[in-house]
DNA sequence: GTGGTCTAGACCACG
DNA sequence: GTGGTCTAGACCACC
């Protein structure tokens, strides 16, 4: 389901946070499926339980899971977190892009990137 | 010169080390024109040269600026680091970019934003 | 593990450095071991343990430790530095090749040094 | 005669004694010719005298000079350190090729390069 | 316990 | 005065 990476500077959780966050906003893990337990997770993954719970907890606090006392946590209807998530996503895009501008890249040069990340033809 | 952000939960080294980089990136420093000392810089912002150094030192090795013993830190000159840096920037759009269009964000909404980053009229 | 030479003009964490590459390179630490802890290295070298953090900096910003916060620093694979390593060496080999051409050594008594350094028969 | 490069790490004084070291074993400074004075190459230079003594001082040390009372510096004769010179080079070659070695560079890759270092044709 | 960061204070070579 | 190095001691996040 995951692997961790042990040479990746960031701390485990968030590594776990990352992943999970890809997974369900790519629509691998669907809206109101029951997630691992901490428990199980911990042991698939070789690591403390509570490094998981500390991401759940992250995942809900942004919307991507709701917990259920005594059943577990599930995934959050794409309604919870979408439009979030696209405002976050753009916003960082839009600072990096404004970073490229100022490093010297020309308009031309991010358009045609552009075109290539979304497999559009070359004008 | 700079203002940092002790809410940043980023060490204040790196820190000093965007802000600086922004500021050589942006022309607003000038190639060959000298930096403030280690020293100075740590008084101005309330934090021990050791600190500024570590800035400096980095900044060196990622050819931003050179040493100079007994003499100072200067900028380096623009040549030095503009492809570099260039190329590192593009990499880091092109991840953003991919994370976008995961999220759910299309072509024509990127498309647009990018011609407003560069004051382009919108089609 | 390692010895430090007081009369050494270079700095102690240069000759850290120097040394530790030497017993990864040389395969006397096998990749994906464990380093010593930068405490425990400090102390057996009668040395602050910043300064061993400063040479495992540098050894992994060379491509020969891995860190996992919290972990410890472990040697890299060989295929992170190998290739660099090789080049690096040969291009201060072909220098002091120069300088030795310069300062009147022949080919003849060049190629015999190197066979003995090979342990080669004398032609 | 000589440039200096500010942006070289080591100090002035050392950079001084290595072009002129060059100068001398290449022959371009004669022996028995009379060196600049102290003033006039560290006018010409833009550099302190002391600097400029302190670079003298060591290439005597080391054989390259010699100094008249009252009259100047004047460059050895070629008997003086030409042995010395090629022995010292010659240790530090031998030095350089054994890390090559223990790097993983081949018999056959270091005589091909010597080769081409004495412009001989390859086999 | 581990790496990582930071401070305060000190010493040195260099020019 | 400048960069560079080093020490001693401290605090933090992570696991």
């Amino acid at each position: 389901m995951i692997v961790l990476d042990y040479r990746d500077k960031r701390p485990i959780y968030e590594q776990v946070v990352e992943k999970l966050e890809r997974l369900i906003v790519s629509g691998a893990l669907e809206p109101d499926s029951k997630m691992p337990s901490v428990r199980s997770l911990g042991m698939e993954l070789s690591v403390n339980p509570n490094t998981i719970q500390r991401a759940y907890t992250q995942l809900e606090q942004e919307g991507y899971l709701y917990a259920v006392s005594g059943r577990g946590n599930f995934v959050a209807p794409e309604s919870e977190w979408r439009e979030g998530k696209k405002r976050k996503v753009l916003t960082e895009w839009e600072e990096v892009t404004k970073n490229a501008k100022e490093a010297g890249l020309s308009y031309e040069e991010l358009a045609d990137a552009l075109k290539e990340a979304f497999g559009k033809e070359q004008s």
